[in-house]
DNA sequence: CGTCTGTTTGATAGCGCTCAAAGGGGGTGG
DNA sequence: CCACCCCCTTTGAGCGCTATCAAACAGACG
């Protein structure tokens, strides 16, 4: 069960501010959006929001990660995303959330009302455009993960991801070649479209072609960067 | 090639007006609109924008079809959208095209210098709020589709485009349960993540078992929607 | 140490791709 | 106006990739 905060001054003390869209505000004026926001912790397994359910909150994520899905009648699954610090649940007009949510990890978020939030934005322009940036980011990467659905082989699969996460590590300040996977196998299989089998069985493939090293079954290490490049763009 | 028209008055006299962006404009400040707009023909195969072309324009489509598609360096090809009147693109603020747009029809459409745009959205916010929502609707839509590429089998897959189509066909105020396809066999493989002849008998699967009847190539009547819609997610 | 869950490895089968050819419809030229 | 041609679509045969079913293995936790 996500458990709520009662700290009143979490904000000042957020870790995640210079990522989250709160960035678009000045010091002095983030205690606003303190008065408005409830802090929350999760355990890996709890459940953010449900697919369906009326879209009343707007998260902001400020540490672990978490995964949204959609399911089919027949029980399969797809995972359209994994959200990390910085990312928002809830950011779409919509009246009914498209995707469940779901902790992968330990997970902070911020709670906030979205129609409180709407008078925000009214007043603070910068958050509204910053807003539509992640929004028109996303749409970006959900274009290329249709690529990789569509048209890629399960190693071209594994190679872009595992290449997109580096690229992520990148841009939030990591440097090296080695990435962390919280998710399992299953998970991965749900947002490449590939069975846990397959996956497990893709990792094994590069590993023995020198692709990749593992430590571990979720710390993996990229050895021929511009090999899996070529893999993951079609050869 | 692409056509410019020289047409002065063409915003007053556009059929499209109701479902595109300038619907956000009062009729008095279309003219605002007109003068920095170009109205472009083009024909069927022509090119809109190519992928990772400097994205200096935004086009908004008033009549026909086209085809947003990604390409792989084996050669396939994943079309990540079908757009017609009153869509948009080069919505996003990304410095390139993520896409090549190509014409399946005749196609009208306005060109808008997106520099210029950002002027004229600081004027009239209910614009930018516009163009918000109808990104947030592509992002659930394309997450709609991860779904279906990822974990739908054929038949799912295009009773599901056949659904979407008539949807689209019901918001634009047409009735019946028949609808258009502009676009070829291919063109649907490549959006649906098969091959041309995967969707040829996938189409004389669903006629033969009663979901639809054919009448030429392109109109399809949904003969039993129930029993597609079971069908698309998921039996 | 035992259990439980997640991962890896193995064997088999099926869905959709590939290669191939016939069928059909629209456009063009005679 | 008709015939031909070209391209798109449909149908057919066979194969390969990945799913499915099954079991061994490994790591975490009590």
């Amino acid at each position: 069960m996500p458990i709520a905060s009662t700290d009143p001054s979490h904000c000042s003390k957020c870790t995640a501010r210079s990522v989250s869209l709160c960035e678009a505000m000045a010091d002095r004026d983030v205690d606003v959006l303190e008065s408005l926001s409830t802090r929350i912790r999760a355990s890996k397994g709890d459940i953010v929001v449900h697919e369906g359910e009326s879209a009343r909150n707007l998260y902001n994520i400020t540490m672990g990660t978490v995964k949204l899905y959609k399911l089919l009648a027949d029980g399969h699954r797809q995972i359209v995303g994994f959200l990390g610090m910085g990312d928002l649940i809830g950011m779409s007009p919509e009246a009914n959330y498209p995707f469940t949510a779901e902790a992968v990890t330990s997970v902070n978020y911020c709670q906030f009302n979205r129609e409180q939030m709407r008078t925000v934005f009214g007043e603070y322009p910068a958050m509204r455009e910053r807003i539509f940036e992640i929004a028109a980011n996303e749409l970006s990467e959900a274009q290329e993960q249709m690529l990789l659905l569509g048209r890629k082989t399960a190693q071209e699969k594994i190679a872009s991801f595992l290449l997109s996460r580096l690229r992520k590590a990148e841009r939030l300040g990591g440097g090296g070649n080695s990435i962390e996977l919280p998710m399992s196998r299953h998970d991965i299989g749900d947002f490449l479209g590939l069975t846990t089998e397959t996956v497990s069985r893709s990792f094994t493939s590069l590993k023995t072609k020198g692709f990749i090293s593992l430590d571990g079954t979720s710390r993996v290490k990229l050895q021929d960067r511009a090999g899996l490049e070529a893999l993951a763009s079609g050869s």
